[in-house]
DNA sequence: CAGATTCTGCTAATTATTTAGCATGATCTA
DNA sequence: TAGATCATGCTAAATAATTAGCAGAATCTG
């Protein structure tokens, strides 16, 4: 039931739903590469939902539809696979990776904040 | 021609080469989750190379298979997904997360490391 | 409240993916 | 060097994914 077992259409649909958390058949469908009809936006999304992906609540009269699992732990999961794949599974060489591709994107308060997390976690090393 | 284009398979292959660098069909055979056949690894390879999302070299008898994308932009690509997907297209939240994710992890030199790529990106950024 | 609109559920067809099998040539090894 | 082994290419079959269309229920709108 791994994400990597998905099929490639599912995989987007997830991606689309974890980008806005919640997200309802014609905000999925507009977000898809190539959509299909809405029609067959909703095959998908129902069975996502069968398959334990997503579930969904009621908006009136429309579905709308989160993962099951909580955006915090697909993020870790997501990054756990990123660094596994690509970085001997190092966060360290991931997170270089990061600041040198983001270099300049990135603020004084985010350099700020940053530093101050390393620091912090320098101390509880130790 | 992007990684949201694959199919299940050819996706899971492209994780193995990608984590291997240079592999064989008998190599990603070997760490492929539910493996097929021999043979249908080496059809799904063929067909990736027809892609191009793979080349070859021979090595020997056998074909020694390798990403065309360079592993640092197929990276780089990987983290700006997770980011965009999980973290709002920020990489200081995506860092952040690493930092948190991996807390236990990290060496003392690993965090030097770090700081110093901090600081080195603050004084550019002035 | 009547009609138009917008949902959903289901089913069946199309299309894509994934697979195994066979023929053939190269490379090893005793 | 002869046989066994291991490689590839190709093709066709099986399976899985993707899609559209239709029927019916709920909600909106004038």
């Amino acid at each position: 039931m791994a994400v990597n077992n998905l099929s490639r259409r599912e995989r987007q649909i997830m991606d689309i739903v974890y980008r806005l958390e919640h997200a309802t058949a014609a905000e999925v469908m507009e977000l898809l590469p190539d959509p299909p009809s809405y029609s067959a936006v909703r095959a998908m999304l129902r069975i996502l939902e069968d398959k334990g992906h997503l579930r969904h609540t009621q908006d009136g009269p429309r579905y709308v539809y989160a993962s099951t699992v909580a955006p915090e732990t697909a993020s870790r999961s997501a990054l756990r696979h990123v660094m596994s794949t690509f970085f001997e599974g190092s966060a360290a060489q991931a997170m270089a990776a990061l600041l040198d591709e983001t270099a300049g994107e990135l603020s004084a308060e985010d350099l700020e904040r940053l530093s101050f997390l390393i620091e912090t976690a320098k101390s509880e090393g130790r």
